[in-house]
DNA sequence: TGTACATCAGTGAACGCGCGTTCACTGATGTAC
DNA sequence: TGTACATCAGTGAACGCGCGTTCACTGATGTAC
């Protein structure tokens, strides 16, 4: 790459990263201006336009950036279940969190846009947390803890389950208390917590029987 | 209340339903402007000044005001407990869609600002929020389905789980097609796996024995 | 290697626009006598 | 009941401001010979 793409990569990452920033303290994306990203980028407002079109486009590619926690999430996970320890679904809940303060951004962006107030953000969130879901069922599907769920059908269902409680947890844990003892202690609660309500879930599903389908649902 | 009060009255409501409407029109309560709510309501801007102080007072009535959705689908579901039905889960789920269906804007509300930009709004609804957990897992403790759950604690986590996953169930409600016929099947259909995912949460909870609690949690 | 030209990321002035807020006002409604 | 005054929801002009977008430009970097 020459000397000049890598200065425009440059910016153009600075302006993503202002974005982020911007969506992520106490404000939404849709509520920030181009000027404000283009400021806090450090470059003019005109020069916005050799990267983005507009506000939607830079939107969407930051939605493609922030999902590739999503996928480490998913590497880190898989990386999980071939470990031996006394709580798997406790370890996984660990692990989850780790992700999220690993770049905590990234998940209060995913978050607060999934239902924000841009439909192109909106969209390309929902066919990312559609990709997780997918991901996140088929590797159940392979897991021994649920082999014996013949519908894969079901499996889905928990994973549509399990995200939608994961984006809770996400957003309590980022809201804990800064203090660092009083945090110490919260946070060993609500990974406590949550991984109750995991196994709650488990429980459930390892007692589930698929219910016959009916011709007529009536 | 006297004609000139009336008349106020009157105002003030013009002003709470067109932040609603502008609201989630594909829009979000953050980027609405105090201008575009008066002018909806056939006011002039700085008649709003007469109603309230700022975008934010007027915020947190209309969050105060599309909370009565939320004590509406309690009371209903209330109701639902008493009686004789073939699935009492079933039952309760199609009284929560018929509660969707009742005011749809305002779950679309609650739902899009629960993270939304207002720091006002984002409060006022996690409040609410609160108090409707209190009210329904108080309700679980009392009804003979839960009674061998003895730990109370459970029941929130519960009620939880419960309230995170209905407003996901309310987004894709509302999100269905509009196409009379297609939209018949697909609500069964949503129906049908929304059931399913709270039953497989109470077998969950049915199972379930509290852990016991260790004086040092490692 | 040196020169002459092309490319193009970033600049800075300018535009028209909708915003929130102020202010002095109007005129219908309410109140005191 | 009628009159004189007070109240106050709604009006309309005006303000300064940040916005998105256009345009002609600059000057460093890249390319061809």
């Amino acid at each position: 790459m020459s000397l000049r793409d890598e200065r425009k990569q440059q910016s153009r990452q600075a302006l993503l990263d202002a974005a982020l920033t911007l969506s992520t303290s106490g404000r939404s994306f849709s509520t920030i201006s181009l000027r404000e990203v283009a400021r806090e980028a450090g470059l003019v407002p005109t020069a916005f336009y050799r990267h983005f079109q507009d506000m939607d486009e830079l939107g969407a590619d930051l939605v493609d950036q922030v999902s590739l926690s999503l996928h480490h999430l998913i590497k880190s996970l898989r990386e999980g279940y071939g470990l031996k320890a006394p709580s798997k679904t406790r370890m996984s809940i660990e692990r989850f969190f780790a992700a999220v303060n690993d770049s905590p951004l990234h998940w209060e962006f995913l978050i607060g846009e999934r239902w924000g107030g841009s439909n192109i953000v909106r969209g390309a969130i929902e066919r990312e947390i559609h990709f997780f879901i997918d991901d996140l069922s088929q590797d159940m599907h392979k897991l021994p803890d649920f082999e014996h769920v013949k519908d894969h059908e079901d499996l889905r269902i928990m994973a549509e389950i399990l995200i939608n409680l994961a984006f809770s947890w996400a957003m309590t844990w980022l809201n804990l208390p800064e203090e660092q003892v009083l945090r110490d202690t919260q946070q060993e609660q609500l990974i406590s917590r949550t991984t109750r309500q995991a196994q709650l879930l488990f429980k459930g599903i390892s007692n589930w029987q698929s219910p016959i389908k009916t011709v007529n649902p009536e």
